[in-house]
DNA sequence: CGGACTTTCTACCAGATGGTAGAGAGACTT
DNA sequence: AAGTCTCTCTACCATCTGGTAGAAAGTCCG
């Protein structure tokens, strides 16, 4: 009972929050300001990523960055506007990243194959996005719808092609919802595992890396390819 | 710099408390408040797995189960040796299951079938113990090495007897430490798929794990199969 | 009955946290 | 020079959080 409340309120608040957001930084695109508001997000994408966002407080992070607390409520209103503006952050280079992969000429198989490679390649570049991905897609998380309407395009637009491949039968039938959370959960996954190896002590990223492509690409491969 | 500090304090306080709570718990097995403890267990596996430790709030926690926080405290002295015994508990139950596994006749690759059957089983059928694992399985969590203490001498052992099945041929020569961190993250990453799905809506659990765990036996297979 | 033990509660607190109000300082424009 | 705009700061606060102290109520045992 208590718990539904606090969910609806969630929902509200960050409803909320966006608008404000967007219009208080509306047209901000010059300024001295700027290098402080990327250095924020930098600070804030690695300690959401890590120790999560309750975890993290506004002081100690403006502490990191030899600022006072204020100055990030100055450029992101709120702490849930910060956490907003990481993802859409990190969310827009990864949708970059895959729309340029399918504005090139690749197609059936190997469109899949150079997406997957693509995710992996942002994946490793830039590890902290992983962690964050990690704590974004927790069913509590206040960034979870955030995350879902700056993504949920590039989904849409996935499912579509998917059905149409299967609908020319250049593609087996199967849930592409389903497929693409598989896929989703095995990035997510290897966000752990990175994490639990480097808490370990080693930092063998690469090949960990590169097992779990192979791993990816074959199970989408018996997914999809209509030959089995 | 910061950072560090509060993470060394954190270690330093876990052992603390592992002492406090071990010396007054200790042969606590009788008496009526043993069934409010367990629903408090109950209810802190929930919680914790779902909104995460920070995110959990003693008060809310007891507020759920029509108890004041003072009860829960009385219980489990502090905040981190709930967790700790939230973890106990869990680790416990799968640690059981797996043993009986290991005293069962199976060998060689049955026997790794039936672990990885049996793991997933355990999960369908407590799927709140995944969100646990996914929570506490992040590197900055407090019950980090509470977790490895608890099932360590399993890994050990299972490590160790790779490393015999290797040595006898039986199976293909890897990283020990690789492939069973493969199937662990594979097994976090389910938790994030059902909590997704659960978001979306859905609820094909079965489903769901049937998929993954063809997916983590065929990684193996693959991975220790010495044919190949 | 009376004492000891267990369990749950009320009362309270020190510290941390997210957030507000508003002043001061540059920099740029007119 | 004066005004405006951007940015960062100091001062402050209401609320929440984990945690302590200790009373009250039951239960068990002699």
């Amino acid at each position: 009972m208590v718990e539904t409340t606090r969910l609806r309120e969630t929902v509200r608040e960050t409803v909320r929050d966006t608008v404000r957001e967007t219009v208080r930084s509306a047209g901000r695109t010059t300024g001295r300001g700027v290098e402080t508001r990327e250095r924020i997000l930098d600070a804030a994408l690695e300690s959401f990523g890590t120790i999560g966002y309750d975890g993290t407080s506004l002081d100690d992070l403006a502490a990191g960055l030899g600022i006072r607390k204020q100055t990030i409520l100055y450029h992101y209103v709120n702490k849930r506007g910060l956490l907003g503006a990481v993802v859409d952050r990190s969310a827009g280079d990864l949708t970059a990243a895959l729309l340029e992969v399918l504005e090139g000429e690749a197609t059936d198989w190997q469109r899949v194959e150079a997406l997957v490679r693509t995710v992996f390649r942002v994946a490793l570049e830039q590890p902290l996005l992983l962690g964050l991905l990690r704590e974004v897609s927790r069913p509590g998380s206040p960034a979870a719808p955030r995350l879902r309407s700056t993504m949920g395009p590039l989904l849409d637009r996935a499912m579509a092609w998917m059905n149409r491949e299967m609908e020319a039968g250049r593609m087996r039938r199967t849930d592409p919802q389903l497929v693409l959370l598989s896929a989703y959960s095995t990035v997510v996954g290897l966000a752990t595992e990175i994490e639990v190896l480097r808490a370990a002590g080693l930092e063998p990223t690469a090949r960990t890396v590169v097992t779990r492509r192979r791993e990816l690409l074959r199970f989408l491969r018996t997914s999809l390819d209509p030959q089995r």
